[in-house]
DNA sequence: GCCAGATAAGAACGATCGTACTATTGTGTC
DNA sequence: GACACAATAGTACGATCGTTCTTATCTGGC
């Protein structure tokens, strides 16, 4: 990799971090430059544009998480343990990891809703497919004889997804010691009525 | 009511608009006032600072959320009722709602989490008394003979409170005509295994 | 070790931010 | 209707925003 390229996802990692604690939009050039030593020209001239920072900010995050969530996920095997397997990688993706402003996309989904652009566009498409990795898992969950052959995946795929909100909402704003706990139940309880 | 406390009353409301859609943070002084064809000072003098308006700003939203959301409720009968009523009332402010830009609390939870000061201290008491007054609603049910009496209530104000967060996201970010029928099954599902 | 091209820095731009001050206009009271 | 004071406007401030353009430094292939 050419040095250029080097210095940009050193850029880009710690624009993840960042963003994820402070939003897209509080992301600034000037700041991120400071904290990456390099002067304000001398990063933006790596992007062209703020719009396009924050694109690649969102892909370069949808890596890392595809690294750490999804792909170990789907190494498991196929039905209960996959789906628990998704559900342990992100939290850990969101509490041990490198994330230290929780989740970048929990942050982005609330922050991007109503600014039309294209890290919107780029969020929307994001976000459709994890909806459609997580109703997957439920599909392979069916085929395996774990789960009822009635269940609507698209709705365990909206549940699953409202508990992920949940306990980010619950551990990062309240500080509730009880979240984890929280979401853990309220998975268990939603596998439990899903079952075959 | 005085003048000055009339259009204060005025700015508060559209800032509770404007936030709902781009945040507390991106609210500026100076579009505000442009907004409410006022003086960037004639206005700024209502507050004296830009922190006090944003908690202002979720004070006036949170009146606006009692007397829309939980009130209604609690004229309602105790126990299924009631919490039936949370949610519809919800959904209501929501969507119908005066808020064009989804849950200024939603919205405020997520940009505020990593951000100290005293719009986060604002919001995190109002955030304790919203999973409180959820769980008062499940007591009330319980001791009404509609939930079961070894719920626990906490636990159900948060899957509760998930669901909202999920139907908000599925609603403004993915634009998900199905998120209402979503969030309806997964209440009606919590509802129904709660049950004596 | 030179040289082309990649990479970074520097300086400057208009715009807008929050805030402080002063001046003007409006309102309600006697 | 004059007067005290509340309400709003005006102006200016330093800081920072994203972006452009020009200049300097570094890197890798011959």
């Amino acid at each position: 990799m050419t040095k250029g390229e080097d210095t940009k996802q050193a850029i880009l990692e710690r624009a993840s971090q960042l963003a994820s604690r402070i939003g897209l939009e509080t992301l600034t050039i000037g700041r991120l430059a400071t904290e990456m030593g390099l002067s304000k020209s001398g990063l933006f001239s790596h992007f062209g544009s703020k719009e396009a920072l924050e694109v690649q900010v969102l892909e370069f995050t949808a890596q890392d998480y595809r690294a750490k969530v999804v792909v170990p996920a789907f190494q498991m095997k196929p039905g209960l343990p996959r789906i628990q397997a998704l559900f342990d990688n992100w939290l850990d993706w969101v509490t041990i990891n490198t994330q230290e402003g929780g989740c970048l996309f929990v942050q982005a989904a609330t922050e991007l809703d109503d600014r039309p652009g294209m890290p919107r566009d780029y969020m929307e498409k994001w976000q459709q497919l994890w909806f459609e990795t997580l109703a997957e898992a439920a599909r392979r969950a069916i085929n395996e004889g774990h789960l009822r052959a009635d269940l609507d995946c698209d709705q365990f795929a909206f549940q699953f997804n409202a508990i992920l909100f949940g306990y980010h909402n619950s551990q990062r704003m309240l500080k509730d010691p009880r979240a984890e706990g929280y979401a853990r139940a309220a998975i268990a309880g939603l596998l439990a009525h899903s079952r075959a």
